[in-house]
DNA sequence: GCCAACGTTGGC
DNA sequence: GCCAACGTTGGC
């Protein structure tokens, strides 16, 4: 199973606002990247990946999960881009900031390390265990 | 098809 | 608030 990084303001969504979605989540409408496109086009429901809040917090603060696949994006006129649907899984007991993640040499590589402005990363299996042990899971 | 100009994102 | 990085657009 591949893991993955899901990128947001907390102004604009907050992995709060999504776990009080529930147990159906929401869809992640509204991308227009087509590499964030092509990660979202390869996940399968039930794969899980993180929560990132960027600017403010800038810490990964949670789990999530794939609860539907990829699909065309109703928002998007051009019909060239599409969604996945998340919910929130846990929160993290202690949020993985970006410094700390920038301070291991272990996730150099990291997508969030080395692209920030990516809005949705692939997460290595390898980094994904690393940071759910940081984070207290 | 190249590349300069521009807009957006996000860390600092 | 600034600016670097990146993606997109449009002129040639």
């Amino acid at each position: 199973m591949a893991h993955w990084l899901f990128k947001s303001e907390p102004s604009v969504w907050s992995f709060e606002r999504l776990a009080a979605c529930g147990a159906d989540g929401t869809d992640w409408s509204g991308v227009r990247n087509h590499s964030a496109k092509l990660n979202m086009q390869a996940m399968l429901v039930g794969e899980q990946g993180f929560f990132y809040h960027s600017n403010e917090g800038k810490a990964i603060v949670g789990i999530v999960e794939v609860c539907k696949g990829y699909r065309p994006d109703p928002t998007d006129a051009s019909g060239k881009f599409g969604m996945v649907d998340i919910r929130a899984v846990r929160p993290l007991p202690r949020p993985v900031t970006l410094e700390a993640a920038k301070a291991d040499a272990r996730l150099a590589g990291m997508a969030l390390v080395v692209n920030a402005r990516l809005s949705v990363q692939p997460v290595t299996d390898a980094e994904w265990r690393l940071v759910c042990e940081m984070g207290g899971l």
